[in-house]
RNA sequence: GGCGUCGUACCCAAGUGGCUUAAGGGGGCAGUUUGCAAAACUGUUAUUCGCCGGUUCGAAUCCGGCCGACGCCUCCA
């Protein structure tokens, strides 16, 4: 019952096994700074979260890098039509998007590295490469990397790029080179970048899009490493181009495991920002989302499959994870002995089988929700005694320390639905109850829903 | 034009040759419970897996054709 991962180089599930022992090198490819990240962009973080989150649970050491795109075209050119600096602008959108993942549970990397810190190993890669002929230097400055000098070029995306038909953008691509398909390893300067500038040996400039990654995952990883994550609009040319100068740079194989996920969907296509149709964190945080309700959203389908996302589906996202914030409430009152140790239910290993499947999160949710349900029946009627009881609690702790789908931080009661509650408790001793609906209405009005049990008045999150 | 993914109930979504006359969730309907609700619980909601044909003792699962949706082919998670 090993891991199992869909290798988008082989397009086979393979078996996982890492470089060293029982430790992953994680590389997933992060924002680039110059605007918010949108849903979509946070289904991919919120896959790679998951995998990492697996990944621990399996007991490896995961060390995980994020990159920081901060210099490449569009934050120039978003600085420049704002008037500030690149700086601001990226310090900007970098700490936006860190408040995202933080509110969206997403577990921190270890490491965040930030293309203008590697500037100097970029361009000694550059150098490299045109040491060994894989690059050549053209008028202007700029460097392009030979793609006809490597001959497991397309690979990855599985393109033969002779037979490929020329598109718009390649017909309207406005720099001189010698193949229309080489791409950019340095920009020479041109009087768009302003003072985004840095001198190398060929010339001043700056470095394209895919050496950055290069660069910042063998520095932090190494030359060789476990994992690639991205979204499969990264299959190529980003990874396809990152393999090509990691490669011819180092002599070494460069990536074992490439993990792509799928696109988020609107009606009508992909969300993009291009596309306009997209929604930002703090626009699902005004329709009410909560961040587990999200999450439940972008993990009940499978990653490689697209998934259209959907305001309608809001209510069962949001009943989903109230019915497991409820059986953690269930449990938790039952007093689970803790001391009991690590035992789990058989039916963990169901569980843990359809993760290992390559993630197979809606097969595990379904496993997950039909030993709930029996389980859930159980301690309600006291069929269960305190070893099962304390069994379920350790399952329902692994479960959520993958999914992180429970509101443990139900917030505090404010102090007026409170006193409102106070009064209808006592209306309620009365049996005043056309008193007691009307103030369970005012209550539901600001965002609570009473429900009345055996024990007296709860109180939720509407 | 090249490459690729997908099409399962009202909706979402597993299953990829026999354990399945198809998990799980949402919704609907009926009932238990409740002052009424809510929540919970019980029952019910696909003899069928886009369409047509083939292989097989046996197919949602394999093969072929067709139809439809989507993605990539140097902005993109």
């Amino acid at each position: 019952m090993e891991l199992r991962l869909y290798n988008t180089f082989s397009r086979k599930k393979e078996n996982f096994k890492p470089i060293k022992d029982n430790q992953v090198g994680l590389y997933t490819c992060g924002p680039t700074v110059y605007d918010f990240s949108h849903i979509g962009n946070f289904r991919t973080f919120i896959f790679e979260d998951l995998l990492k989150r697996w990944l621990v649970h399996l007991g490896y050491k995961v060390n995980h890098i994020m990159n920081i795109t901060d210099l490449d075209d569009k934050t120039i050119k978003k600085a420049k039509e704002e008037g500030v600096d690149l700086k601001e602008l990226t310090d900007r959108y970098t700490s936006h998007f860190m408040e995202d993942l933080k509110w969206l549970k997403i577990l921190p990397a270890d490491n965040y590295p930030r293309a203008t810190e590697y500037i100097d190993r970029m361009i000694d890669m550059i150098q490299t490469l045109l040491d060994k002929n894989y690059a050549y230097k053209e008028n202007d400055g700029s460097v392009y990397f030979n793609i006809s000098s490597f001959k497991k070029y397309g690979n990855l995306a599985k393109l033969d790029l002779k037979g490929q038909k020329r598109t718009k953008r390649i017909n309207d691509d406005e720099y001189d080179k010698d193949s229309p398909q080489d791409f950019a390893l340095w920009k020479g300067w041109k009087e768009a970048d302003g003072d985004n500038v840095w001198k190398a040996p060929w010339g001043k400039g700056r470095p394209g899009w895919h050496v950055e990654c290069s660069v910042m995952s063998i520095d932090t990883l190494g030359e060789n490493f476990d994992i690639h994550c991205g979204g499969v609009d990264n299959i190529f040319p980003h990874h396809e181009n990152e393999i090509a100068q990691s490669e011819c740079s180092t002599g070494k194989p460069f990536v074992n495991y490439w993990l792509h996920s799928e696109f988020l969907m609107v009606d009508g296509g992909k969300m993009s920002k291009s596309l306009g149709n997209y929604y930002k964190i703090e626009d699902l945080k005004n329709m009410n989302f909560s961040a587990e309700s999200i999450r439940y959203q972008l993990l009940s389908g499978h990653y490689r499959t697209k998934i259209l996302f959907s305001f309608n589906k809001k209510h069962e996202s949001d009943k989903i994870i109230r019915r497991l914030t409820d059986f953690y409430l269930l449990l938790y009152e039952n007093k689970p002995i803790k001391s009991l140790g690590k035992s789990l239910p058989g039916t963990y290993l169901e569980f843990k089988k359809a993760m290992n499947d390559d993630l197979n999160t809606p097969r595990a949710l379904g496993i997950f929700f039909d030993w709930m349900k029996t389980e859930s029946k159980k301690i309600k009627d006291n069929l269960s005694n305190t070893e099962e009881i304390s069994s379920a609690w350790n399952f329902l702790k692994v479960f959520n320390s993958i999914f992180d789908f429970i509101e443990l931080n139900r917030q505090e009661v404010p102090e007026n639905i409170a006193a409102m509650l106070e009064i209808r408790k006592e209306a309620r001793r009365n049996k005043d109850w056309a008193y007691s609906d009307q103030i369970r209405e005012s209550i539901f009005n600001e965002g609570w829903l009473v429900e009345d049990t055996p024990d007296g008045q709860k109180l939720k999150k509407a």
